[in-house]
DNA sequence: AACATATATATGATTTTTCATATATTCAAG
DNA sequence: CTTGAATATATGAAAAATCATATATATGTT
């Protein structure tokens, strides 16, 4: 990944917006996407495949969910740059929480590796 | 100045190439880096406008000659992200740094307040 | 006049958005 | 176990918006 790929994903207030959320909230799907930021599914849909195609993002599927998050292995001049444009937008992140909390129903999240939700 | 209006204006390969240019240089007049970067001058204007609007660049006359360099007020958060887009552009920079050697009548730059150029 | 720089306009290219539809998963009913 | 409905996500195609560049021209300095 280099630096203009970055800078590309980042320079749309809607990425931006989406990126701050999900290193936020650790892991978002794009249902709840859809809601904190109450843009249309395909719309947002298209920015996370953008992000993804970039490496910037991460996804995984858990049941009909499709959960995205800030690849892990970005690497630190990435962070970086990330973290320093974040620095003016927590008002706008926390109305974007405020919006999510609201949400009904938000898919229960099941860590990949040891399966929470069995029963026993 | 925001976050956005910063990467807007790094997030396009002439303009980055500019803004690590003047970085390097401290200081470049517009004829140098049509020269270094072997673009046309209305081209490089307007990508200087562009960024000295944005409070990124801030310019100063000499003469017929007019330079420009970064901000010298950009925030800390701003100047990090500069840095941090460049670390992998040493390579192009020193290129157009050898292009920029070539030239031959580099205006002669004086320093804005003590006026070097006086005879005696 | 000549030189350096800026700006206006038009145009081509790229990006973003929307709409409609497709794919995948879950769950309930038969 | 299959069928069909509901939900989540993705994508093809077209429309709309934005951006970058070129050409021509204007402004300002020496």
């Amino acid at each position: 990944m280099d630096a203009m790929t970055l800078l590309k994903c980042l320079a749309d207030p809607t990425r931006l917006r989406m990126l701050l959320l999900i290193l936020d909230e650790a892991e978002l799907c794009v249902c709840e996407l859809v809601q904190a930021l109450d843009f249309s599914q395909p719309k947002i849909s298209r920015h996370l495949a953008l992000m993804k195609g970039a490496d910037v993002l991460s996804d995984r599927r858990q049941g009909q969910w499709i959960h995205y998050r800030i690849n892990e292995q970005l690497p630190e001049w990435a962070m970086n740059i990330i973290q320093n444009s974040g620095l003016g937008y927590q008002e706008i992140v926390s109305l974007d929480k405020q919006r999510l909390a609201k949400m009904g129903d938000r898919p229960e999240r099941v860590s990949n590796c040891c399966n929470d939700d069995s029963i026993l």
